[in-house]
RNA sequence: GGCCUUGUAGUAUAAUGGAUAGUACAUGAGUUUCCGAAACUCCAAAUCCAAGUUCGAUUCUUGGCGAGGCCA
């Protein structure tokens, strides 16, 4: 019951009965009408113009009469600019839609729900979560709470990479240098604490490899030979063999890890229903190779490594199995998948994960479609771009990171800063207030990572602070705030009476009915950043109409009543639209 | 070397092939006796280059230049 589908339907079937031509209404190009021109709604000509072989003058006269009588309560008018048909929503139209709104229903319910999961996350427990990790988080998140709203049931997972050469270097780090210090020793948390080993592991390196270097070894076997390097791919091996005194050490390290990342995931309200950890599945998807070559999928090499054929898709020949019979990282990946899809049985599955996979998914699908697991065609790779500093790529071994933790506290900080110096929020108690400053601090936080098409990269200049003004978090909590004080001060019944509109309710009312699409828009197109635009639309639009229209002391109680409504819905709508951000909206700031 | 992504005002961003390329920050000029100024109003400023397809190209195609990534 969407005005825009409608408007298209009405086209396709008047062209049909004034011409006998069968269009389809998907092909149908409506827009919002330019604000010079006089019009709501636009229908694009040209593209019948060629089509039927008419003048688009004598088109859009005849096409507009028709749709006025296909649609005589929705529209009054039109005009024709060059080739554009702008139609006039009746007032009555918009008067109906605001009168039976419902603020607790501005989704209508879904006829076809599917079990979908979200993985996202991955954190290494090698080290504490950056920046980036942040705009996987929150993409993650919010991806889970869009399809929600659109009446999906959903599963979100997490994969925890704590298996690995990387992990065994904070590992002989932590053996080498810490003198079985403990984060509660160093009073810091377990996941930094870990992290500064994975440092100090790789300063030890360099200046074992510099030391071998300056006593007359080549710069290449250098690095190869470096002893901390050579203890730690044995510690590899002893791990892989199970043995007890490392398999105790990186339980007791990783144990560290995850009560620190349980402190950052609390903090900016991630949670998972599932999570997996690599050193559980890595070595899954062993038997689906014997299976693809079993169904030629796979096929084998002399040297009796395996591998799959792509070329026939546009990719390329890729290994599953090395000839020394260790799998790579796809074939966990494939296993794993045949994992959840057993314990969980989804439709689709969500993989938030850098762009720079990009290539590793879309052979991760095509495997997966080959050797016909249930669901392959339901892999689906959110593919993000890296946050990058102005000086270029973030790199831990180097230190050159925004740290989560930090970053968080600092927008917290600064969120306090601002509200104490506006002075506004006078009665609430320090419980409260906390809870505030947080809800403000991660708002500008998500909002900024979650604002931009999530496949651009982008950059993060950590000397210029986040903003608290414009198209940012705030901005959009301080127009919800300044709407519910509003309506503490008018209540909340309200009785709908006059069709009449001034320019800016209707403008209002249009931009409140675009919501539902807004959302399948972005549920479509795994882009939250949809939803961030429209919510600054709206709260910007709104806050013009409440700079223009007084809503408490409007002239007439008809129009107070009216704008009371179109605050209702406003507030319900920026709160809708921002949860699916992960942003809470205060009612007091 | 092969493949993928990307290039819009000073900066950051938007635009299913459609009208005069939208918005924010920063800059400049204004708006508080009235519902919350974290707000509102106004000024100035941009599609990397070249060809092609089209009635119409920021968008599609090809080539060049720049940035980033993946596979060896």
């Amino acid at each position: 019951m969407n005005l825009i589908t409608n408007l298209k339907k009405s086209t396709a079937q008047c062209i049909h009965t004034l011409y006998g031509v069968q269009i389809s209404f998907e092909q149908v190009l409506v827009n919002a009408t330019k604000p010079e021109i006089e019009g709501d709604y636009t229908i694009v000509l040209f593209a019948f113009v060629k089509q039927l072989g008419k003048n688009p003058d004598v088109l859009g006269n005849e096409l507009g009469n028709a749709m006025l009588a296909d649609m005589p309560n929705v529209l009054t008018q039109f005009n024709i600019v060059k080739g554009f048909l702008n139609f006039t929503i009746s007032n009555a139209y918009w008067f109906d839609y605001l009168n039976n709104s419902d603020p607790l229903h501005l989704i209508p319910s879904n006829e076809y729900p599917r079990k979908m999961m979200v993985e996202y996350s991955s954190p290494n427990t090698n080290k504490p979560l950056h920046l980036g990790h942040l705009r996987n988080n929150f993409l993650g998140w919010s991806i889970a709470e869009i399809l929600k709203l659109q009446g999906h049931e959903v599963v979100k997972t997490c994969i925890v990479n704590d298996r690995g050469i990387h992990i065994c270097k904070s590992m002989i780090a932590w053996q080498k240098f810490a003198n079985g210090a403990t984060p509660s020793d160093t009073k810091q948390k377990g996941d930094h604490f870990v992290g500064d080993y994975y440092v100090k592991y790789n300063d030890a390196y360099k200046a074992e490899v510099a030391e071998l270097v300056a006593g007359g070894m080549m710069q290449e076997t250098a690095e190869k030979e470096a002893p901390i390097l050579k203890g730690a791919q044995e510690m590899l091996l002893k791990w892989e063999q199970g043995d007890a005194a490392t398999i105790d050490l990186w339980k007791r390290m990783n144990s560290w890890v995850y009560e620190g990342f349980e402190v950052t995931y609390n903090k900016i309200g991630s949670d998972f229903a599932k999570t997996y950890y690599e050193s559980n599945t890595y070595l899954l998807g062993k038997e689906l190779v014997n299976e693809g070559l079993n169904k030629k999928v796979f096929y084998q090499k002399e040297d009796s490594s395996v591998w799959i054929d792509l070329t026939g898709d546009g990719l390329d020949e890729k290994i599953v199995r090395r000839k020394d019979g260790t799998s790579v990282y796809m074939t966990q990946d494939i296993g794993l998948a045949q994992l959840k899809q057993k314990e969980f049985n989804t439709d689709a599955s969500i993989y938030v994960v850098g762009d720079e996979q990009n290539y590793h998914f879309k052979v991760l699908k095509l495997i997966c479609q080959k050797l016909q697991l249930p669901a392959a065609d339901g892999i689906y790779h959110l593919s993000y771009g890296m946050v990058e500093l102005p000086t270029g790529k973030m790199k831990s071994r180097e230190g050159t990171v925004v740290d989560a933790d930090e970053l968080v506290d600092e927008m917290i900080e600064i969120s306090k800063q601002k509200t104490e110096a506006l002075g506004k929020v006078t009665e609430f108690t320090p419980e409260q207030l906390s809870e505030l400053y947080h809800t403000i601090g991660l708002g500008a936080l998500k909002f900024f990572l979650l604002r931009v098409d999530p496949k651009k990269k982008m950059i993060f200049n950590p000397e210029e602070s986040i903003d608290f003004h414009g198209f940012t978090g705030p901005f959009i909590q301080y127009t919800h705030a300044r709407i519910k004080s509003i309506l503490r001060k008018t209540g909340t019944s309200v009785t709908l009476t006059s069709n009449e509109l001034l320019p800016l309710e209707k403008q209002l009312a249009i931009e409140l009915s675009l919501f539902p699409a807004i959302i399948n828009e972005a549920a479509d197109t795994l882009d939250p950043s949809k939803i961030a635009i429209y919510t600054f639309n709206l709260a910007k639009l709104f806050n013009t109409f409440y700079a223009e229209l007084s809503i408490a002391n409007a002239d007439s109680e008809i129009k107070k009543q009216l704008r009371i409504k179109i605050g209702i819905l406003t507030a319900a709508t920026l709160q809708k639209a921002m949860h699916c951000l992960g942003i809470a909206v205060p009612e007091q700031m």
